[in-house]
Parts: C-alpha cells; structure tokens; sequence
DNA sequence: TTTGACATACGACAATTGTCGTTTATATTT
DNA sequence: AAATATAAACGACAATTGTCGTATGTCAAA
C-alpha cells in the first residue's frame, strides 16, 4: 500500500471542508451547508458522501435513522498534499516563487507584515 | 451535463509546462519530455494534445506534416486560476495561512529571506 | 514510383465524477 | 396500527479523462 495517491475530487473538497468545521456530521447538516453555494438536491450530496464512504475518505456511525459522518483524513493533511501537488505542477517546485505570489494577491495588514517578519528572524535564526 | 469548467486535467496541465517552456514544439517534443516521467504512448499524448486544441487551449499551425502547437493560456494565469482555488478550498480564503505554510515547507535560504523582508518593506510602504 | 517512416485522425473503452429519480427502510405522529 | 416524514440504498446516465489500437495521409529516400 504505497502510494494510494486518493486526492479528493473537487466536490468531496468542499464536503470535507463543511465536516472539518461541523463533524459529525449528517448528511442533511452537510448538505444544508453545501446547498448554499450549489443548487444540487439532497441525494445527489448523499451519494458523494457515500462514495467517500465507501473509498474510506469518511468514516460514519449510526445515529438513529440517520448516520454520523467524520473526515478520516485533517485539514492539514490536505492542505499538505495540495499546496504540494500546486507547488510541482505550476510552481515548478519553487516554494518561493509561491510565497511571493501569495504576498503579492493577498494584501496583508501590518499586523501580519510584522507577523511575517518575525516568522522570517526565526527561520533565519535556526539556520545555519 | 456534469462540468463545464474551464480548468486544464492533470496531464493537460503537465503538457502546458512542456509547451510554456518549448513552444512552440511539436507533438514529438512534448511527448518526450512527458514520456521521461510517464510511462504512456505517444498516441495518448496526441490525443490529450488534440483535445486540447479542440477545446481551445492551445493553438497550432502547420509545418511541413506535423503541428507546431502553442499554449494559448500563460503559466501565470494559470497559476492565478489554480492558487485560487487551492487558496479558497482548502485554505479558507486565508493567503496568509498559505504564505506561512509555504514558508513552513520550502526552507528559503538567507538571501531569499532578505528579498522577502524586502518585499515586506515594500508592500509596507506602499500601504501607509 | 514505390516504399518507409512518421504524423495525424478516428474511434473505443474503462474509470471517475456530478447529478438524479426511485425504491426501501425506519422513525415519528396521529 | 396506519399514515406520514425522512434517511439511506440503488441504479442510471452523460461528460470527462487517461489510455490505446488502427486507419489514413504525407514527405522523402531508394
């Protein structure tokens, strides 16, 4: 079991993203959520949770008649797997380039500036 | 009728990098600098390139009895298109939460942290 | 001009994804 | 218990993607 390489579709993202807030989870509670940003109906969200299921991407327990689903995989892991899946495909590997991309969209306050640089001395200083 | 985004696949975005670094080049080229990291055929590599052109992502011309294609969209926008979407599906909207992770994971070497403070100093003025 | 060697065109097929409609099971309310 | 409301399970279907195999066109050497 090497590299399973099971990056969520784009639609599974957002589903995670609504369990990584609320889990568990129902599937209404996560369709409600889901609903506000598509028109797409309740099965139709049912199914993708079920599919995640069954790929082992949630896990679930009976609550009821319904059931309680959890992410089987953080936030973070994902963010990890993305950022490095963007990093290699359009970044050509350089995080820099990225970093610099990202401060040049996102306008940071002063705070975060600041925030920023202290983050830059300690780099620095645990180097070399 | 499932999706009518207007994103490159995975292999399709692999091919735009060939070509943002060849173009124009012809299906040959690009196949085997696919083919050095991918173990497929060179008709699999026609057809993505014929879909693409289809779809319009690329454009070609004739010379002699091949195509000299070219991308017809630029590895900045695409970067543009795909930080976005990373930045909003898996990073809540947040840049900074990107930068710093970025910064987390790609160790920027001292001349690369003083640009960065450089850039700070920058935005920082710019900003009053 | 016939023959290779390539290039393109075309068509197929399986897996994945997004989306539903329909049926079945189960809890809740009369 | 019968009726009502919900949730889940199933099964379909079309579009997209990755992958090829085969057929056809074409330029250039024998």
């Amino acid at each position: 079991m090497v590299n399973k390489k099971d990056e969520p579709s784009e639609r599974e993202l957002e589903i995670l993203q609504v369990l990584w807030d609320l889990e568990p989870a129902t599937v209404r509670d996560i369709h409600e959520e889901i609903a506000k940003k598509n028109n797409i109906g309740y099965t139709t969200t049912l199914k993708q949770i079920q599919r995640m299921f069954d790929k082992g991407l949630v896990s679930r327990k009976k609550e009821g008649k319904s059931h309680l689903y959890s992410s089987k995989i953080g936030r973070n892991e994902t963010q990890n797997n993305l950022f490095n899946k963007l990093l290699n495909t359009a970044f050509k590997g350089s995080a820099m380039q990225l970093v610099m991309h990202a401060l040049g969209k996102g306008k940071p306050s002063k705070e975060e500036i600041n925030q920023l640089r202290e983050l830059l001395d300690k780099m620095e200083g645990g180097k070399k």
